[in-house]
RNA sequence: GGAGAGAUGGCAGAGUGGUCGAUUGCGGCGGUCUUGAAAACCGUUGAGGUGUAACAGCCUCCGGGGGUUCGAAUCCCUCUCUCUCCGCCA
């Protein structure tokens, strides 16, 4: 959720901000304004009897205690008016509160300035583009065919045991995601990542705290016996850890990182984008989680974008940095940027990280916020990224490291896979 | 899954109908003392809303929801969670 003052500071200001997302948010936030003065009104209205009520109470006891019991039941009518009045008074006040709760969660997050505007992928910006393209040999396969060759993969016994998008990783497959896995954790240990190990289903308040919830309800798997849902990403759980939490402003920055399994329903895709590895219903992913100081959120976004740059420099990798347009991001996002790494035998980016600054609009949700040294309590920054998610990692890997004598690997993962190449 | 106990401020732990947002201890912060520190002593120390230039003031919050009462942390109902014992189990 965005913070109610900009609306009320600036309300032409925000709907401009939000025409950056293609968003016409005018009818939204003019309504939002006018619950907001009548439930303040509300308010007020309910404080005032209230207080009438709390002093006419504390005289009855008076009375009762000097025994002067006729007074007491003259007062009592008026106690009785009062009562009625606040219920009446508590019902418009849910009921604006209720609606400008509602309206709140449907805007999205205020976009940064940098944010490009524009609809689509298309009016994405590149801003830096790493590492030269793979010149692949006569007879070059796309890494579901090189997956079968080197007995990597078997998505028949997936498909099999669970379905589509549910791959069976054997012998040198397996070991390569364990190695990349242990490799991602290290990598950002020594980052000053601390990490966790978080669980893998989350109760509803989790899933709002992080925006899940109501907005992308049917990307998650939900499990109705407990009310749970198995998480999209480790984002969510890592997160929350910090939910209704008043951190001391000396313990920010909290840097997370964890291993998942993440699920997802993904519905709706088809073709060319869900072969292979290219988009499936369970993958691993290592995420590393930020919660900062307001004033230091962009730096912390910079630094997180400079960090899986450095991992894929690591694995030997080209990729592109995009800056996300208003169009393509996220609900809950103020600034994006996706990492992508060039699939040589498929010849197209593929998308193994987005990094992003939520700004207070998770810890809006969230009630996560920091005791400054001077002043009130404010809501904290959150940011987080994919450090990295494995499948399309693994795909590029296989396909751009490709010769004929097998697949070479990158020097940092040698002494995880215990070898220098997959044959 | 069965039986019982409990849920109070950062933590521990009082409080069973009337200035209780809450005794006290620990922790934290500020101060006195000290060359410095410790100890001791004094003071201070929850969150949200409303309001103000800023204070003040006012309202709400003692796991969640509902009820009884002029008045509830205290009584009643209900839900959730935690703990102990038993059963099952990696």
């Amino acid at each position: 959720m965005i913070d109610l003052q900009h609306i009320r500071d600036d309300s032409q200001g925000v709907i401009r901000r939000y025409a950056v997302r293609q968003f016409d948010a005018s009818d939204l936030v003019h309504r939002i304004k006018e619950l907001d003065i009548e439930r303040r009104q509300a308010q007020k209205q309910l404080d005032d009897t209230l207080a009438e009520a709390n002093a006419l109470a504390r005289s009855i006891g008076e009375l009762f205690k000097s025994g002067k019991g006729q007074e007491a039941a003259t007062l009592k009518e008026r106690s009785g008016e009062l009562k009625q009045l606040s219920k009446a008074l508590q019902t418009s006040l849910d009921a604006a509160a209720g609606e400008l709760d509602e309206l709140m969660t449907r805007l999205p997050m205020l976009p940064h300035p940098l944010v490009p505007p524009g609809n689509s992928e298309a009016d994405n910006v590149v801003i830096r583009e790493e590492g030269s393209m793979p010149k692949l040999h006569p007879g070059a396969m796309p890494h579901w065919e090189l997956a079968k060759k080197h007995r990597l993969i078997d998505f028949e016994a997936g498909t099999k045991v669970t379905g589509a998008g549910f791959p069976v990783y054997t012998g040198q497959g397996a070991r390569l995601q364990r190695a990349l896995i242990s490799f991602f954790l290290d990598e950002a240990t020594r980052a000053g990542y601390t990490e966790v190990q978080p669980p893998l289903m989350v109760n509803p308040a989790s899933a709002f705290g992080t925006g899940q919830l109501p907005d992308k309800d049917g990307l998650m798997y939900h499990v109705p016996a407990e009310d749970l849902y198995l998480i999209p990403t480790s984002e969510v759980p890592v997160t929350n850890i910090l939910r209704d939490t008043i951190l001391e402003e000396k313990e920010l920055p909290v840097k997370y990182t964890a291993y998942s399994v993440c699920f997802r329903r993904e519905a709706g895709s088809y073709g060319k984008d869900v072969r292979g590895l290219n988009r499936l219903h369970q993958f691993d992913k290592v995420e590393i989680v930020q919660v900062c100081h307001p004033g230091k959120s962009y730096a912390a976004l910079d630094e997180m974008v400079a960090y899986v740059a450095s991992l894929l420099e690591k694995l030997e990798l080209p990729f592109r940095i995009v800056r996300l347009c208003g169009g393509d991001l996220g609900f809950a996002s103020a600034l994006t940027y996706d990492m992508e790494v060039y699939s040589a035998a498929q010849e197209r980016w593929l998308e193994v990280s987005s990094i992003s600054n939520f700004e207070t609009y998770q810890s809006q949700r969230m009630k996560l916020r920091f005791r400054p040294e001077k002043g009130k309590n404010q809501l904290a920054h959150t940011l987080n990224g994919s450090a990295l998610a494995l499948p399309r990692i693994v795909a590029a890997l296989l396909e751009n490291h490709q010769s004929d004598s097998g697949i070479s690997l990158p020097k940092a993962l040698q002494p995880y896979m215990g070898s220098e190449s997959i044959r």
